[in-house]
DNA sequence: AAAAAAATTAAAATTATTCTAAAAAAACTG
DNA sequence: CAGTTTTTTTAGAATAATTTTAATTTTTTT
Protein backbone atom coordinates (compact mmCIF):
# COMPACT_ATOMS: atom_id res chain seq x y z
CA UNK A 1 0.00 0.00 0.00
CA UNK A 2 1.84 3.14 -1.02
CA UNK A 3 0.81 6.71 -1.04
CA UNK A 4 -0.19 6.95 -4.38
CA UNK A 5 -2.29 3.43 -3.84
CA UNK A 6 -4.07 4.98 -0.90
CA UNK A 7 -5.13 8.35 -2.50
CA UNK A 8 -6.23 6.57 -5.84
CA UNK A 9 -8.72 4.63 -3.25
CA UNK A 10 -9.29 7.71 -1.10
CA UNK A 11 -10.42 9.16 -4.10
CA UNK A 12 -12.75 6.63 -5.56
CA UNK A 13 -14.40 6.31 -2.23
CA UNK A 14 -14.94 9.75 -1.86
CA UNK A 15 -17.28 10.29 -4.57
CA UNK A 16 -20.90 9.07 -5.27
CA UNK A 17 -20.27 9.28 -8.90
CA UNK A 18 -18.63 6.86 -11.03
CA UNK A 19 -15.52 8.62 -12.62
CA UNK A 20 -13.07 7.97 -15.41
CA UNK A 21 -8.99 7.09 -15.05
CA UNK A 22 -8.30 10.67 -16.08
CA UNK A 23 -10.48 12.61 -13.86
CA UNK A 24 -9.18 10.53 -10.85
CA UNK A 25 -6.21 11.32 -12.18
CA UNK A 26 -6.82 15.08 -11.75
CA UNK A 27 -8.51 14.15 -8.15
CA UNK A 28 -5.22 12.83 -6.94
CA UNK A 29 -3.32 15.44 -8.32
CA UNK A 30 -4.37 17.56 -6.18
CA UNK A 31 -3.74 15.53 -2.87
CA UNK A 32 -0.64 14.25 -4.43
CA UNK A 33 0.83 16.69 -6.93
CA UNK A 34 3.68 14.52 -8.27
CA UNK A 35 1.31 11.29 -9.22
CA UNK A 36 1.66 9.99 -12.68
CA UNK A 37 -1.13 9.28 -14.95
CA UNK A 38 0.46 5.87 -15.57
CA UNK A 39 0.14 4.82 -11.55
CA UNK A 40 -3.33 5.77 -11.76
CA UNK A 41 -3.98 3.63 -14.59
CA UNK A 42 -1.65 0.74 -13.32
CA UNK A 43 -3.38 0.86 -10.10
CA UNK A 44 -6.94 0.92 -11.62
CA UNK A 45 -5.87 -2.77 -13.09
CA UNK A 46 -4.38 -4.12 -10.08
CA UNK A 47 -7.24 -2.74 -7.95
CA UNK A 48 -9.52 -4.76 -10.63
CA UNK A 49 -7.63 -7.67 -10.67
CA UNK A 50 -7.91 -7.65 -6.90
CA UNK A 51 -11.31 -7.14 -6.99
CA UNK A 52 -11.84 -4.15 -4.95
CA UNK A 53 -13.10 -2.04 -7.71
CA UNK A 54 -14.72 -2.59 -11.12
CA UNK A 55 -14.48 -0.91 -14.49
CA UNK A 56 -18.10 0.50 -16.10
CA UNK A 57 -17.21 0.85 -19.84
CA UNK A 58 -18.86 1.78 -22.97
CA UNK A 59 -21.05 4.98 -22.54
CA UNK A 60 -19.07 6.27 -25.80
CA UNK A 61 -16.64 8.16 -23.67
CA UNK A 62 -13.67 6.14 -21.27
CA UNK A 63 -13.77 3.93 -18.93
CA UNK A 64 -15.17 4.66 -15.44
CA UNK A 65 -14.63 3.07 -12.10
CA UNK A 66 -16.94 2.05 -9.41
CA UNK A 67 -15.54 1.79 -5.73
CA UNK A 68 -17.70 -1.65 -5.22
CA UNK A 69 -16.73 -4.78 -6.59
CA UNK A 70 -20.07 -6.43 -6.25
CA UNK A 71 -22.02 -6.58 -9.71
CA UNK A 72 -24.88 -4.31 -9.79
CA UNK A 73 -27.26 -2.55 -12.61
CA UNK A 74 -27.18 1.37 -13.52
CA UNK A 75 -30.08 3.60 -14.60
CA UNK A 76 -29.33 6.11 -16.48
CA UNK A 77 -31.41 8.64 -16.82
CA UNK A 78 -32.53 10.26 -19.73
CA UNK A 79 -34.15 13.25 -18.36
CA UNK A 80 -31.04 14.24 -16.24
CA UNK A 81 -28.13 12.26 -17.12
CA UNK A 82 -27.65 11.15 -13.65
CA UNK A 83 -26.16 7.22 -13.68
CA UNK A 84 -28.00 5.75 -10.10
CA UNK A 85 -27.21 1.93 -8.70
CA UNK A 86 -30.22 0.24 -9.06
CA UNK A 87 -30.70 -3.75 -7.45
CA UNK A 88 -32.24 -6.11 -9.76
CA UNK A 89 -33.45 -8.85 -7.70
CA UNK A 90 -32.67 -12.30 -8.69
CA UNK A 91 -30.88 -11.30 -11.74
CA UNK A 92 -27.97 -13.54 -10.86
CA UNK A 93 -29.77 -16.68 -10.67
CA UNK A 94 -32.16 -15.59 -13.98
CA UNK A 95 -28.59 -15.26 -15.85
CA UNK A 96 -27.22 -18.43 -14.29
CA UNK A 97 -30.09 -20.07 -15.82
CA UNK A 98 -30.03 -18.35 -19.29
CA UNK A 99 -26.56 -19.60 -20.06
CA UNK A 100 -26.64 -22.90 -18.14
CA UNK A 101 -23.57 -21.97 -15.80
CA UNK A 102 -22.23 -19.95 -13.78
CA UNK A 103 -21.94 -16.47 -14.48
CA UNK A 104 -18.34 -14.84 -13.76
CA UNK A 105 -19.66 -11.21 -13.59
CA UNK A 106 -22.29 -8.84 -15.53
CA UNK A 107 -22.67 -5.08 -16.50
CA UNK A 108 -26.56 -4.23 -16.88
CA UNK A 109 -27.00 -0.35 -18.22
CA UNK A 110 -30.84 0.51 -18.25
CA UNK A 111 -31.90 3.81 -19.67
CA UNK A 112 -35.40 4.99 -18.30
CA UNK A 113 -36.46 7.68 -16.08
CA UNK A 114 -35.05 7.91 -12.33
CA UNK A 115 -37.80 8.05 -9.29
CA UNK A 116 -36.74 11.89 -8.76
CA UNK A 117 -37.21 13.16 -12.62
CA UNK A 118 -40.80 11.33 -12.59
CA UNK A 119 -41.39 12.69 -9.33
CA UNK A 120 -40.53 16.14 -10.80
CA UNK A 121 -42.74 15.44 -13.74
CA UNK A 122 -45.40 14.44 -11.84
CA UNK A 123 -45.55 10.75 -12.65
CA UNK B 1 -28.28 4.16 -50.00
CA UNK B 2 -24.77 4.32 -51.61
CA UNK B 3 -22.86 1.69 -52.73
CA UNK B 4 -20.51 1.80 -49.16
CA UNK B 5 -23.77 1.59 -47.32
CA UNK B 6 -25.17 -1.80 -48.62
CA UNK B 7 -21.78 -3.26 -48.77
CA UNK B 8 -21.42 -2.44 -44.63
CA UNK B 9 -25.05 -3.39 -44.37
CA UNK B 10 -24.56 -6.76 -46.26
CA UNK B 11 -21.16 -7.64 -44.23
CA UNK B 12 -23.00 -6.89 -40.87
CA UNK B 13 -25.72 -8.92 -41.85
CA UNK B 14 -24.20 -11.55 -43.44
CA UNK B 15 -22.19 -12.69 -40.30
CA UNK B 16 -23.73 -13.89 -36.80
CA UNK B 17 -20.99 -12.39 -34.62
CA UNK B 18 -20.68 -9.33 -33.89
CA UNK B 19 -17.24 -7.46 -35.34
CA UNK B 20 -15.69 -4.48 -34.69
CA UNK B 21 -15.54 -1.58 -36.72
CA UNK B 22 -11.84 -2.45 -38.49
CA UNK B 23 -13.30 -6.02 -39.16
CA UNK B 24 -16.19 -4.78 -40.83
CA UNK B 25 -13.97 -2.50 -42.89
CA UNK B 26 -11.52 -5.28 -43.68
CA UNK B 27 -14.63 -7.51 -45.23
CA UNK B 28 -16.39 -4.68 -46.75
CA UNK B 29 -13.13 -3.85 -48.77
CA UNK B 30 -12.79 -7.37 -50.40
CA UNK B 31 -16.35 -6.18 -51.89
CA UNK B 32 -15.02 -2.75 -52.57
CA UNK B 33 -11.54 -2.37 -52.61
CA UNK B 34 -11.72 1.47 -52.51
CA UNK B 35 -13.88 1.95 -49.46
CA UNK B 36 -12.15 3.46 -46.23
CA UNK B 37 -11.74 3.44 -42.88
CA UNK B 38 -13.88 6.77 -42.42
CA UNK B 39 -16.89 5.48 -44.46
CA UNK B 40 -17.24 2.28 -42.25
CA UNK B 41 -17.15 4.86 -39.36
CA UNK B 42 -19.74 7.02 -40.81
CA UNK B 43 -22.13 5.05 -41.73
CA UNK B 44 -22.02 2.55 -38.84
CA UNK B 45 -23.18 6.11 -36.87
CA UNK B 46 -25.92 7.36 -39.44
CA UNK B 47 -26.83 3.00 -38.68
CA UNK B 48 -27.11 3.44 -35.17
CA UNK B 49 -28.96 7.53 -35.03
CA UNK B 50 -31.38 5.42 -37.51
CA UNK B 51 -32.23 2.83 -34.81
CA UNK B 52 -30.54 -0.17 -37.83
CA UNK B 53 -27.82 -1.27 -35.74
CA UNK B 54 -26.46 -1.11 -32.37
CA UNK B 55 -23.03 -0.81 -30.82
CA UNK B 56 -21.85 -2.39 -28.06
CA UNK B 57 -18.75 -1.85 -26.16
CA UNK B 58 -16.84 -2.80 -23.39
CA UNK B 59 -15.01 -5.87 -23.46
CA UNK B 60 -11.62 -3.95 -23.23
CA UNK B 61 -10.92 -4.45 -26.82
CA UNK B 62 -12.28 -2.05 -29.90
CA UNK B 63 -16.66 -1.57 -29.95
CA UNK B 64 -18.41 -3.91 -32.04
CA UNK B 65 -21.95 -3.53 -33.75
CA UNK B 66 -24.64 -5.68 -34.11
CA UNK B 67 -26.81 -5.74 -36.84
CA UNK B 68 -30.06 -5.48 -34.56
CA UNK B 69 -31.42 -2.76 -32.96
CA UNK B 70 -33.75 -4.43 -30.62
CA UNK B 71 -31.96 -4.47 -26.97
CA UNK B 72 -31.14 -8.22 -25.90
CA UNK B 73 -28.41 -9.65 -23.99
CA UNK B 74 -24.97 -10.59 -24.74
CA UNK B 75 -22.11 -13.60 -23.26
CA UNK B 76 -18.48 -12.72 -23.24
CA UNK B 77 -16.85 -16.05 -23.03
CA UNK B 78 -13.89 -16.08 -21.10
CA UNK B 79 -12.37 -18.72 -22.73
CA UNK B 80 -12.57 -17.76 -26.49
CA UNK B 81 -13.34 -14.06 -26.65
CA UNK B 82 -16.92 -14.48 -28.92
CA UNK B 83 -20.04 -12.19 -28.05
CA UNK B 84 -22.97 -14.36 -28.40
CA UNK B 85 -26.58 -13.40 -28.53
CA UNK B 86 -28.56 -14.37 -25.60
CA UNK B 87 -32.29 -14.25 -24.88
CA UNK B 88 -33.34 -13.36 -21.13
CA UNK B 89 -36.97 -14.50 -20.92
CA UNK B 90 -38.74 -11.30 -19.19
CA UNK B 91 -35.93 -9.20 -18.72
CA UNK B 92 -37.96 -6.26 -19.68
CA UNK B 93 -40.62 -6.22 -17.59
CA UNK B 94 -38.34 -7.06 -14.37
CA UNK B 95 -36.65 -3.58 -15.30
CA UNK B 96 -39.99 -2.26 -15.77
CA UNK B 97 -40.65 -3.23 -12.29
CA UNK B 98 -37.56 -2.20 -10.93
CA UNK B 99 -37.61 1.18 -12.13
CA UNK B 100 -41.10 2.10 -11.35
CA UNK B 101 -41.34 2.68 -15.11
CA UNK B 102 -40.82 2.00 -18.75
CA UNK B 103 -37.31 1.38 -19.57
CA UNK B 104 -36.20 3.07 -22.85
CA UNK B 105 -33.38 0.52 -23.38
CA UNK B 106 -30.70 -1.76 -21.73
CA UNK B 107 -27.59 -3.02 -22.54
CA UNK B 108 -26.51 -6.28 -20.98
CA UNK B 109 -23.67 -7.98 -20.91
CA UNK B 110 -22.89 -11.49 -19.38
CA UNK B 111 -19.15 -12.66 -18.73
CA UNK B 112 -19.23 -16.60 -18.40
CA UNK B 113 -18.54 -19.63 -20.43
CA UNK B 114 -20.48 -19.81 -23.63
CA UNK B 115 -21.79 -23.70 -24.68
CA UNK B 116 -19.43 -24.31 -27.31
CA UNK B 117 -16.07 -23.39 -24.81
CA UNK B 118 -18.12 -25.42 -22.21
CA UNK B 119 -18.34 -28.60 -24.29
CA UNK B 120 -14.68 -28.69 -25.47
CA UNK B 121 -13.70 -28.36 -21.49
CA UNK B 122 -15.88 -31.19 -21.16
CA UNK B 123 -18.50 -30.00 -18.63
C1' DA C 1 -26.56 19.96 -67.96
C1' DA C 2 -25.34 23.01 -64.25
C1' DA C 3 -25.50 23.96 -59.49
C1' DA C 4 -26.03 22.50 -54.87
C1' DA C 5 -25.88 19.12 -51.41
C1' DA C 6 -24.27 14.95 -49.53
C1' DA C 7 -21.04 11.18 -49.17
C1' DT C 8 -16.49 9.41 -49.72
C1' DT C 9 -11.58 9.46 -49.43
C1' DA C 10 -6.72 9.50 -47.40
C1' DA C 11 -4.33 11.28 -44.17
C1' DA C 12 -3.62 13.98 -40.08
C1' DA C 13 -5.28 14.77 -35.43
C1' DT C 14 -7.13 13.43 -31.22
C1' DT C 15 -8.25 10.55 -27.28
C1' DA C 16 -7.67 6.90 -24.21
C1' DT C 17 -4.63 3.73 -22.82
C1' DT C 18 -0.36 0.97 -22.61
C1' DC C 19 4.52 0.46 -22.75
C1' DT C 20 9.31 1.65 -21.64
C1' DA C 21 13.34 2.54 -19.27
C1' DA C 22 15.26 5.01 -15.68
C1' DA C 23 14.69 6.63 -10.88
C1' DA C 24 12.71 6.14 -6.36
C1' DA C 25 10.73 3.61 -2.71
C1' DA C 26 9.89 -0.52 -0.24
C1' DA C 27 11.05 -5.08 1.32
C1' DC C 28 14.38 -8.44 2.28
C1' DT C 29 18.97 -10.31 4.07
C1' DG C 30 22.88 -10.95 6.77
C1' DC D 1 21.03 -0.89 9.81
C1' DA D 2 23.87 -1.20 5.27
C1' DG D 3 23.63 -3.54 1.02
C1' DT D 4 20.94 -6.03 -2.28
C1' DT D 5 16.83 -7.22 -4.61
C1' DT D 6 12.20 -6.39 -5.84
C1' DT D 7 8.46 -3.51 -6.62
C1' DT D 8 6.43 0.82 -7.71
C1' DT D 9 6.49 5.16 -9.66
C1' DT D 10 7.56 8.50 -13.08
C1' DA D 11 7.59 11.10 -17.60
C1' DG D 12 7.31 10.58 -21.87
C1' DA D 13 7.07 7.76 -26.10
C1' DA D 14 4.23 4.43 -28.45
C1' DT D 15 0.00 2.36 -29.79
C1' DA D 16 -4.88 1.63 -30.83
C1' DA D 17 -9.34 3.20 -31.86
C1' DT D 18 -11.84 6.73 -33.46
C1' DT D 19 -12.74 11.42 -35.20
C1' DT D 20 -11.72 15.32 -37.89
C1' DT D 21 -10.29 17.69 -42.01
C1' DA D 22 -10.28 19.30 -46.44
C1' DA D 23 -10.25 17.94 -51.02
C1' DT D 24 -12.67 15.04 -54.34
C1' DT D 25 -16.36 12.29 -56.08
C1' DT D 26 -21.06 11.05 -56.29
C1' DT D 27 -25.78 11.96 -56.00
C1' DT D 28 -29.69 14.91 -56.11
C1' DT D 29 -32.10 18.91 -57.38
C1' DT D 30 -33.27 22.47 -60.48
Amino acid sequence: MTKQRAVILEVLRSDKCHHTAEELFMLAKEKLPTISRATVYNNLHSLEEEEIIRKISGDGGPDRYDNSFIPHGHLICETCGGVYDIDVPRIEELLNECIGSRVASYELKVRGRCARCKALAGE
